[in-house]
DNA sequence: AAGCAGGGCAACCGCGAGAAT
DNA sequence: TATTCTCGCGGTTGCCCTGCT
């Protein structure tokens, strides 16, 4: 049995709000509240309007202190942070910035802000791991990743950004075989590089720890304790021999296309340090990885 | 000047959670 | 305890504006 309509679709007015009706529903709810009850209002303010779309032009537009547009630098932080943390709950961090709907939260960050991310953490758009002379991200691309970085008490936000350092994130399944089929196995079997070992261990419940490894996971669900993961440890072949190389080194994966998903990855995906291991969660089809190594 | 494309944003849709019955 | 209903949320849509050709 399907859920009974909110509203009577037929009889109620869509599209946007007249001035004379925000003057309704403002005066209504000012003088009279909302009653607790957003389905009974509209009637009651003698509007044609459904409850819950009343409900959203009030919450957005109509109620006190609402700002709207110039998003501050400082704003911005806090945005990059918190989606770093927590994803796209937008009502959570509407609830840090005084004045701000999530809705106004989610445009901006869906029009603007994931665009500048993303230009900044883009390299050279290639598919490919690069080549062991391509250019590392340029100093302004650690900055960022500085400003992003969620809160990962286990690792330092140096080791995690110098450009001999590593950044993961997650990419969809295919590019995510691809990387294992290909690339992952180029490394492997490249030769006088670094030396990639991959294994597999079944219900890991391993998680970041202070030996610098890290799993990457849904930081909502933060579900992915129980999944099987795979491991893949990197290890210099010879640590006297391979300092200029690892500083010329600069392997990339780079997605032309971000989704939500990757880009909260993106921001909230943190990384090694001493034993360069990585974690990433197999069982989540969905998540991307990058790894710049 | 007209047509087109892309971006920005307001509003809608559908689902999950929790309260009410 | 099961069912129904409302609220609140995030994702998506579609309109309007602006800039480009």
């Amino acid at each position: 049995m399907g859920r009974a309509p909110c509203c009577d679709k037929e009889n109620v007015k869509r599209g946007p709000w007249s001035p004379e009706e925000d003057a309704k529903l403002k005066d209504y709810i000012e003088k009279q509240g909302t009653g607790g009850n957003w389905i009974a209002l509209p009637h009651k303010a003698g509007l044609r309007r459904c409850g819950k779309s009343c409900r959203l032009r009030w919450l957005n537009y109509l109620r006190p202190n609402i700002r709207h547009g110039d998003f501050t630098e400082e704003e911005d932080k806090i945005i990059y942070s918190l989606y770093a943390s927590i994803g796209s709950r937008w009502s959570v961090i509407a609830a840090h910035l005084q004045g701000r709907t999530d809705n106004d939260i989610k445009n901006y960050w869906n029009t603007k802000l994931k665009k500048k991310l993303i230009a900044s953490m883009a390299p050279p758009s290639h598919h490919h791991l690069a080549t062991a002379t391509s250019s590392s991200p340029s100093p302004s691309h650690y900055n960022m990743i500085n400003s992003l970085l969620p809160y990962n008490p286990s690792v330092s936000t140096n080791q995690l950004l110098t450009p001999q350092g590593m950044m993961m994130t997650m990419m969809g399944q295919q590019q995510q075989q691809l990387l294992y089929q290909e690339d992952m196995g180029s490394l492997v079997n490249s030769a006088n590089s670094n030396k990639f070992i991959m294994s597999h261990q079944e219900h890991s419940q391993e998680q970041s720890t202070n030996n610098g490894i890290m799993l990457l996971s849904d930081v909502r669900s933060g579900s992915s304790t129980t999944s099987t993961v795979t491991r893949v440890k990197m290890e210099h072949l010879d640590h006297h021999h391979h300092h200029e190389e690892d500083e010329r080194s600069m392997s990339s994966v780079v997605m032309e296309d971000y989704g939500m998903e990757e880009i909260k990855q993106l921001i909230s995906s943190s990384c090694t340090s001493s034993n360069n291991s990585l974690w990433f969660d197999e069982n989540k089809t969905e998540d991307k990885f990058m790894l710049y190594y």
